[in-house]
DNA sequence: GTAACGCTGTGAATTTTTTCACAGTAAGAC
DNA sequence: GTCTTACTGTGAAAAAATTCACAGCGTTAC
């Protein structure tokens, strides 16, 4: 796959929208989907659909729309799921736990390999599949298993260190639940989730449709 | 506050991500803070804020910079946080108990004020401090309380239910766990949160890097 | 005093993202 | 066959977001 354009964030996402609810409709066994049905199981336009499709090369029939298996594959194999990734994810709490089970049997090709915590009380054992080790072997396991992306769920205070240390042992991809900006190299991707600033915003909107409705 | 011309949902979460550093700031005792410091705290550019707080109508000194506890209170009143918000979480699985213990003492004017189960085995009891109800009195207790957000947390399969019973009760906004895209009443304000599609976004640039390094 | 400095506020330029709108096309009706 | 229809692919336009770049100003140095 020579990959020469740049394709934004913003795109990836949609993509992944698009792959999740692709493989819904195979499942189901339709063949064909017009832009325009897919864009609305994504919440998008049409015209969004196709210039995306566009961006990776794709293309469908006027008459029959886009061929379901076909796309599936294509933009499963854009976005490198073509191969196995494995992910590690460090800081089995509350929300490190919710995510081992969330993660059984989601993408096969996506596997989260190994949990750490530096709490002896919550690791040496198997949570949904995953084993558990102390922090203080992550640096050697995780270039063992040659994990690529990491999911920070520690907090705030260890969350940088946790990050060095990931991206010491080869990580080039975090996703980073702690509400602190991570110091990364650029080589690094980093993809912070902070759940106030998202709860914030629709705190924002909601008084603003609450206001509207008066 | 006249006419807040329609910001957007991008300038809001920065806003959001501006208030929750200023907080430490203030804390910590800094009386002022230069547009060039706050955005390397918050991961943006020095013009970036300043073009941010001009669009809420806030402006700081050419010498000191910002004044920290007015901006603060600026950027928070403008986010809707003079008075408090009530939302309540639907949902007390794995992911929604690790919310519950979250927003313990996050933002005081955010309140998590209740939480529903269709499983009897969760409800009628206190969870770090939020009452937990059976699923057949959220409508009534959401419109007694006035909530306005909701968080879902349920399977797939119950999200839109969920979703318009709370809406029918007043709720105008909402944060979406399940991966399914909602329909709702214009008025409301959904913001979806699929962790599988960001951790996909984070595969594929994690990739991108891996590739880039060799 | 006044000169030098480094900041903010902001028009304008630039870049990015989205939408429009329509030519080209394949299928089905008859 | 030809007509009709409804789609895709895509330049071009529009809109949105970001960055540039600099005038103007308060502070400090001397
Ligand atoms: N709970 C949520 O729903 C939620 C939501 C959004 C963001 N977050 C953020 O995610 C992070 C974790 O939240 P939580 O609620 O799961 O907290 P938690 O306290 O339940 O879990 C944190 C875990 O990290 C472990 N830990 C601490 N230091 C460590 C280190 N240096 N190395 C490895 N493990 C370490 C602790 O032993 C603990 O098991 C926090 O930064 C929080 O702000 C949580
Ligand atoms: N666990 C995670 O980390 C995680 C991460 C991202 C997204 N999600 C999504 O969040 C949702 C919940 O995930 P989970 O892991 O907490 O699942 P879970 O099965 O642990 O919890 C779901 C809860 O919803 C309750 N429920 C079911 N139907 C209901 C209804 N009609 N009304 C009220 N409550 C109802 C169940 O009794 C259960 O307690 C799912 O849609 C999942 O895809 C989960």
């Amino acid at each position: 796959m020579p990959d020469k354009t740049k394709i934004s964030k913003r795109i990836i996402e949609r993509l992944s929208e698009y792959r999740t609810t692709l493989e819904e409709i195979d499942i189901h066994g339709n063949r064909n989907i017009y832009s325009h049905d897919l864009a609305k199981l994504c919440g998008v336009t049409a015209a969004q659909v196709r210039r995306d499709l566009m961006n990776i090369g794709f293309s469908g029939s006027s008459a029959r729309g886009y061929d379901v298996p076909e796309l599936l594959q294509n933009v499963t194999n854009f976005l490198g799921f073509g191969e196995e990734r494995r992910m590690v994810l460090v800081g089995i709490g509350h929300l490190g736990r919710a995510l081992l089970d969330f993660f059984v049997d989601r993408n096969p090709k996506l596997v989260l390999c190994a949990a750490f915590d530096v709490n002896e009380m919550r690791v040496n054992r198997v949570i949904h599949g995953v084993r558990c080790y102390p922090v203080s072997v992550m640096g050697e396991v995780v270039a063992e298993m040659q994990a690529q992306m990491g999911i920070i769920t520690v907090p705030e205070s260890a969350a940088q260190d946790v990050a060095s240390t990931l991206v010491e042992s080869g990580v080039t991809g975090l996703l980073n639940f702690a509400p602190v900006q991570l110091r990364v190299p650029s080589h690094v991707f980093v993809e912070n989730l902070n759940i106030s600033t998202v709860l914030e915003k629709v705190a924002y909107f909601a008084g603003q449709s609450a206001e509207k409705e008066r």
